[in-house]
DNA sequence: GTAAGATGCTTCGAACTCGAAGCACGTATC
DNA sequence: GATACGTGCTTCGAGTTCGAAGCATCTTAC
């Protein structure tokens, strides 16, 4: 039981940490998105959108950020336009690619739902933390991510990779 | 944009950071143990019984661990029982608990699973990490967590919580 | 003991997710 | 300029999630 199939008690610290902050702040930051009408993904394509350069993008880019499947971007991003939240229009240079792009309405949702997130993150996450141990810690995970993106298996495999 | 509604460089590291490699790593697991015909609340609830001394646990303690709905881990906890990796029966001493227990099958397919699963993540989270840093990252998150699990707000909030 | 509320779990419907398949357009190769 | 393949996005069906409502049991207060 102490031997969890290998790892040891420092490797164990940290996996299960890991895992159970994010897991208690998405949720967190579900519920309070929720009550704002929005589901995270949403939220999560509209501040893409806003960090934009230009304000757009095109579906494939917002994918590749997030992540989520594409069939799951293209329903939420339809729940989006219904809700005049964004825009898409077929992209000029590429007749295949869609551009989405936020709009009045939009970046309005933003500002009067990102004070309530900045809270909530800054009292579950932040607070708890000395300044200088959210610079190591950052530092930590941002190490950790660089690794992630570019090793191997990644997530954004080529479509039906050949048998060999 | 550089200003993310009044979170500094420093924190928006942390908790950005943090987003993405929680997503990758769950995203990551989750193919791995959808390859063994497992979902990730299906392994978690193994891995719960698995630790829990005498290898059962009531649906209660289950859906506090992880962060799961109670009808989510009712629906989960139906499909391990079908499978016969887990039995349910009637708590002895309250007639409205269930104790879920452990089979052996399900022990097994613990084992079989388990070793992939601690290298995906030891190749993902903790290779890219010397031995120092993870005692630290582990520590900050630890902090974090306990922070977490103590603030008002709590997932296991009472059911109707009267108006005052 | 009995009424009122709390607690443990399940059922139900609506919403969200994914991967596979499909369509349309682009790019390469000859 | 055809044929074949790669890429961008959507549609579809199946599986999973949640919260609200419901049932049964336990606990508290009187």
């Amino acid at each position: 039981m102490t031997d969890e199939g290998g790892l040891d008690p420092a490797e164990l610290g940290a996996y299960f940490a890991l895992e159970e902050v994010s897991s208690l702040l998405a949720h967190a930051v579900e519920q309070h998105l929720r009550g704002e009408g929005l589901t995270s993904v949403q939220f999560k394509v509209l501040m893409q959108l806003f960090e934009a350069p230009g304000g757009q993008l095109r579906m494939t880019d917002l994918a590749d950020g997030l992540v989520v499947s594409r069939s799951g971007l293209t329903y939420q991003a339809g729940l989006l336009e219904k809700a005049g939240l964004i825009a898409r229009a077929p992209s000029p240079d590429d007749d295949r690619s869609t551009t989405v792009s936020l709009t009045a309405a939009g970046r309005e949702r933003i500002f009067a739902v990102l004070p309530g997130h900045v809270a909530l993150v800054r009292r579950l996450l932040l607070d708890p933390l000395p300044r200088e141990d959210l610079t190591v810690l950052g530092g930590l995970l941002t190490r950790v991510r660089d690794h992630m993106r570019t090793d191997p298996p990644r997530s954004a495999a080529p479509r039906n990779r050949p048998r060999k």
